[in-house]
DNA sequence: CAAATTTTTGCAACATTGTTGCGTTTCCCT
DNA sequence: AGGGAAACGCAACAATGTTGCAAAAATTTG
């Protein structure tokens, strides 16, 4: 696993350090979408702030985690699994956000519906987030 | 104009204060959104930022406005037109966010589509954001 | 209508979150 | 291993959000 990280940030051309390393892994391992806060309490190593504020920004451009905005104004950040590239994300599926536990997840294999606009209006990306009980807290 | 805050207002069971009469008002007569900022700058007088604060707070709790997330980490507020009540919204229509004028409108007529989740998965609420190009801007 | 009671406001103080500049360290390439 | 580029940590700051409390305003009561 400590490969696998090496290998996505070198595919990206990110140079590859101790933070980006673990900070990766993090999201390699676990299951569902980190804040910026879930992260500073989970990386072992105490890094600097802004050192994660710009490694979630720079994978964010780079492709490699999308965001997802949720009600309480918390951005959570989540892996990519399709085929996204610098600043051309493809994570068209619906997130989850669990009342219960709290987190929230991809729900990769459901697809965002399509929607029928006013005259008028153009879109070039939707989100769709439902928030209810996960199948783990049921 | 003046009238119609006034009356939602009694109708709310809140007292009727300055702030949340100038407050509703800008909901009332502007057309879309409106975020605690530019709740700030847009109202004449200048209230304290905890008033502002508090009033959105309970005029969500109370089902005078509904809360939108979006991308950037700004919340958005926006007027009830269904039957909402306290802790009771219904507002299942799609949000949309220009990203050239950056206003975000309620689109009223466009409901939510229903989105079939994987089992054990069970919604309480969905939420649509689109993002693009608004009428007024193309 | 005026006094009593309840609610709301403004202020201060604080916590959290996010941004920027800069010197030092680390990484990458030859 | 050495030179140049990139990233890091620190400090300082800005923006956003929360809480307690006394003063002010609104509502209720007599
Ligand atoms: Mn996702
Ligand atoms: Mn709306
Ligand atoms: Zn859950
Ligand atoms: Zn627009």
């Amino acid at each position: 696993m400590e490969k696998k990280a090496d290998d996505i940030l070198k595919e990206r051309q990110l140079s590859i350090t101790d933070s980006r390393k673990k900070i990766l892994s993090l999201f390699l391992h676990g299951t569902g979408a980190l804040s910026h806060n879930d992260i500073e309490k989970k990386v072992g190593e105490r890094f600097d702030r802004v050192t994660i504020y710009r490694t979630l920004q720079i994978f964010l451009e780079k492709g490699i985690v999308h965001s997802i905005p949720t009600a309480d104004n918390s951005i959570q950040y989540a892996l990519c699994r399709n085929e996204c590239g610098s600043g051309h994300h493809h994570d068209n599926h619906v997130h989850f956000v669990c009342k219960h536990c709290g987190n929230t997840v991809c729900l990769e294999d459901v697809t965002v519906p399509a929607v029928k606009l006013p005259k008028g209006f153009s879109s070039s990306q939707v989100e769709m987030i439902v928030s209810g009980i996960c199948k783990d807290c049921r």
